[in-house]
DNA sequence: ATTCGTGCAAATGCTTTGCACCCAC
DNA sequence: GTGGGTGCAAAGCATTTGCACGAAT
């Protein structure tokens, strides 16, 4: 399943002359067993419950680790905060759509939208690594709130 | 030309409530004249040679004014800081390349870009506000440069 | 007069880093 | 034993905020 993602990690601690730790590993493990968004925050929250003397350096530290292995991915979310996500071989690439009322993240593929772009690349000769699009608005759940309570629209 | 921009300036600061000031007017008199992207570091060194005794904390509170007002937008770029734009009504919605080797920000204009999202948003029942599309990889200028110098691609 | 604007400096919040000690090979 | 790993606390950096004073209506 994931095995394209643990032989990444391998290689990544081999190319940077690192060694394999515990804690290292435990995040690694944690991380790929994760299919939402989290913040470096959440993250640590959720570590400290399997090893509580973990510190939030360690968990910094593998966080830039594995997003400069290209196993996670940064997004803003329009946010100072940033969100990661893990990208893996077996999942699409996919962008978002990002509800500014209550902050639900919903993930869709669009080929249409995959094509133009290699379109453009082109037409600016530009060489393209990698993309983030980013649709801001408001939710089928968040338009109903609305609609059936006008005044709490907002903050 | 950018008296819409003015217009909506000025509808702001009455909806808000607040007095017109000279250092504000300043700042935004120097944004509207403003065609590229731009830090609110740059934005302060800039207004620094017109106004020496401006803080840095008055271009902060001008630029969240801007922002919330609509005039100026903030883009991340992969970056930690905060570039702005003006958002006027003469000027196509556009996005954004970004070459990772040089930082250079190129502007471009798709519409079956723009039409797909407009689908996707029927598709996932979700009202579109805003996007942003952010491509990364390498200009034109930088390609030829690594083919011509290998050895000083990266840092 | 009252209310908002502003510079300054302190505070904040997220992230990085230096250091001493720990562990794996 | 050597070199990386880690927690802790301090440092960094961008941004926000409290406050006293100045400016606009």
């Amino acid at each position: 399943m994931r095995t394209d993602l643990a032989k990444r990690y391998q290689r990544c601690i081999k190319a940077n002359s690192l060694k394999s730790s515990k804690r290292r590993d435990l995040i690694f493990e944690h991380i790929i067993n994760t299919t939402d968004h989290f913040t470096v925050d959440q993250l640590y929250q959720r570590m400290l419950t399997v090893d509580p003397s973990i510190g939030i350096a360690t968990v910094y530290r593998t966080i830039r680790l594995l997003v400069d292995c290209g196993i996670l991915m940064e997004h803003t979310f329009g946010e100072k905060r940033g969100f990661f996500e893990v990208v893996a071989a077996d999942r699409q690439h996919h962008d978002h759509l990002i509800c500014t009322s209550c902050g639900r993240i919903i993930e869709f593929q669009n080929n249409v939208i995959e094509a133009a772009q290699q379109q453009i690349g082109q037409q600016y000769h530009f060489s393209i690594e990698s993309h983030k699009l980013e649709i801001y608005g408001t939710c089928q759940q968040c338009q109903q709130q609305i609609s059936k309570n006008p005044m709490s629209a907002d903050q």
